[in-house]
DNA sequence: TAGCTTGTTGGCGGAGCGTCAACAGCAAGA
DNA sequence: TCTTGCTGTTGACGCTCCGCCAACAAGCTA
């Protein structure tokens, strides 16, 4: 008689609801704190029931952990591009880049690089801190610069420190609205000319300490 | 008989009370993100009901907000020392005072500032965007910049900028122990330098557009 | 010692989250 | 078309955490 009587849910291949979910759980962190964020609104989001949530991503902190990667996870640089120039017209160009790119994602972006997150959650940190270092290799590379390998750590520290500035700076320009982006532009800019010039030189100078103890190992490993 | 009984627990003046919980929330919002400390927690670390923590400070969060203030009302820089000397004398002295700040306060201040705390709270954000203002308006007295008023808004946005990348620093040189104090105080000295030098000048020859719209405002304000 | 002020306790009710057994969409076989 | 089975999905149960509040008791005062 009555057609098939239409289903109270549609049954969506693992890869679609879990993308679907994800979209949804992205767009309501973007707008509010982790906190105030709960499961349930995501699941009413989603027109979804709130257990499958836990079913395709575990905990609510390994779905955040998932919007986390997602949104780091930015196209490229585009190394092909010839990367001729002053060391001021590469560095303009890289931050140039930076700028568009971070743009499009808007506030979702300040969110979770920001104070926007979770909290001091050691595994949030660590994905967090793995996408920084990402992006300093990929500025490094970007800017053509060949560093021995001895000193590597230690610029790339430099650089993800470096990324506390941009972040900073981005979130004047995006949410204070206090800087233009062009003021942006010329700090990031200036800043990281001079630690490419100024202060990476000085760091090969001195002996690369390997820092804190584990001196002379002669009494041991275990300490 | 038995010499009064000892009583069950002490009854204390309200701000000794209320300093003692502050102190065990301070102590334990240094070891464990936000999520991860419960009312309980500190309750039990302080001797006192959890009811109590309600009583004095409201909602958790409230506590929370306490820690942050305490925390970030540091002791002023010396701006009665004599800051005479070049641009880099003064500089590096003001990079120096604050590490040697942070320094004693060591984690609770980076898990503070850092994403260490509640998540994108606007009013944690407030504060700590408060503070950092603080910090900005010192640190620019402390190099004895006198700035006209006009641009002074921008100028300060860009020293709170700056203080994402000391942030980010000293999280490099106190958790990740991948940076020296040297190194920090070489990045930290240099990129301020070139702020207050190179790109300072370059903003006040700017006409200090208002940004985006809000221009020709014959239409109306309301848009 | 009796009484009073108020610092403090402890339990109630609600909200959020993780788990899990049962349900149902839907495709393949008879 | 009916049946069968796989598995995507649901909904409720139990736990933990938090804000609230009436009752309790520490300790000063007369």
């Amino acid at each position: 008689m009555s057609p098939a009587l239409s289903p109270r849910w549609k049954r969506l291949e693992p890869d679609e609801r879990r993308e679907q979910i994800l979209e949804c759980a992205a767009r309501l962190f973007g707008e509010r704190p982790y906190a105030e964020v709960s499961t349930t609104d995501i699941a009413k989001e989603a027109g979804v029931a709130r257990g499958l949530l836990n079913h395709y991503f575990g905990q609510k902190r390994d779905l955040y952990l998932k919007v986390v990667k997602r949104m780091l996870l930015m196209p490229g640089l585009e190394t092909s591009v010839t990367m001729t120039g002053t060391l001021r017209e590469r560095v303009e160009k890289s931050v140039e880049w930076y700028l568009d790119t971070v743009a499009t994602h808007g506030k979702t972006y300040v969110a979770v690089t920001g104070m926007g997150g979770i909290g001091a959650d050691p595994e949030v940190e660590r994905i967090i801190s793995e996408a920084d270092d990402v992006a300093a290799v990929r500025t490094l590379e970007f800017l053509g610069l060949k560093i021995e390998v001895g000193s590597d750590a230690r610029h790339r520290a430099m650089i993800r420190s470096y990324g506390g500035l941009v972040k900073a700076t981005i979130r004047e320009w995006i949410r204070g609205e206090t800087l233009s982006r062009e003021d942006a532009h010329l700090l990031l800019s200036e800043a990281l000319i001079v630690i490419v010039r100024d202060v990476f030189p000085q760091l090969a100078q001195q002996p690369a300490p390997a820092r804190g103890e584990a001196r002379t190992p002669k009494t041991g490993p275990k300490r």
